[in-house]
DNA sequence: CCCTAATGAGTAT
DNA sequence: TACTCCTTAGGGG
């Protein structure tokens, strides 16, 4: 599940379970078989995110970059009894080996999973945006790419050089709860929408790192308070228009809608959120 | 702008 | 067997 609150608590979760940890690293499916022996038997140094990139750290500065892309998972199990065999395309396994409480981390179907320097991590930070779920990022710097891009906002927020950590389900929901039309020009903001988005994306990437689900809807709309069904579906939170095509808006019930926008299913409420300009999207 | 490929696994047909 | 997906990089107009 990754956006950028699903890597922050994975490298929370790495941090607690192996930093300063002797580890065996492997990697059962092999494709990063040579890279896991040069760090086999070391000691972990720490783990960190930054947008949906994760840096764990070993001896030497050696770092291990993933990117979990559109599927990939890393499942982190601590305090075991026993360690299992890897189950499906492990790429890498980390297991710690000294006398501490037993913790182990599968790493699966992950985009990139690679060793680097200090210095290539430092290139791929230097185009990342700010990432809300960081202390003291600045927004300033996202809304000098915003106020000068004629590009949709819809498509902006996707863009991790703009800003960090935001995926497909929370570019809709802000949207939504803020009542931005998504193809509206970056150019056409306010500072004042730009500075309510970027709160709010604070406060729910957040709350997604506190509770590992995207929960957007405000207590007044939660299914207790309408009295309506919770949502059924795969990942679990609630939500206003993310999948919801064709489903009554919770606040207008007006039809959810859907299109497509950077290759990306965008979604969004006809009525809360009217068209600026462009009907591209019908 | 558009398209495609690349990661796994689950669910549908 | 196909199709989906909380992503991104790369190539071609």
């Amino acid at each position: 599940m990754p956006e950028g609150h699903t890597l922050h608590r994975l490298a929370r979760d790495l941090e607690a379970a192996f930093a300063g940890r002797l580890v065996r690293v492997g990697s059962p499916q092999g494709r990063f078989a040579d890279s896991a022996a040069l760090l086999d038997g070391q000691v972990v140094e720490g783990a960190e995110s930054w947008g949906k990139h994760l840096f764990i750290a070993f001896p030497d500065e050696r770092l291990v970059h993933v990117h979990l892309g559109l599927y990939g998972g890393f499942d982190v199990r601590t305090g075991v009894d026993e360690v299992p065999l890897p189950v499906g395309q492990v790429r890498l396994r980390l297991v710690t080996a000294d006398a501490g409480p037993t913790s182990y981390a599968d790493l699966r179907g992950a985009t990139a999973c690679e060793l680097l320097t200090a210095q290539q991590r430092d290139a791929i930070l230097a185009r990342t945006g700010p990432d809300p779920i960081r202390e003291d990022q600045d927004p300033t710097l996202a809304w000098e790419r915003v106020r000068r891009s004629k590009a949709p906002i819809g498509g902006l927020l996707m863009d991790q050089s703009v800003l960090a950590g935001v995926g497909n389900v929370y570019r809709a929901e802000v949207l939504f709860r803020q009542r931005v039309h998504p193809l509206r020009p970056g150019n056409t903001l306010r500072v004042g929408q730009w500075r309510a988005m970027w709160d709010d994306l604070v406060e729910l990437m957040a709350e997604g790192v506190r509770t590992g689900r995207i929960n957007t809807v405000r207590p007044e709309h939660t299914p207790e308070a309408m009295g309506r069904p919770p949502r059924v579906d795969d990942h679990g939170g609630e939500v206003y228009v993310y999948r919801r095509t064709g489903r009554p808006c919770h606040v207008c019930g007006s039809m959810v809608r859907t299109g497509v926008l950077q290759t990306r299913n965008i979604f969004w409420c006809p009525r809360c959120q009217p068209a600026f300009r462009s009907r591209a999207l019908g």
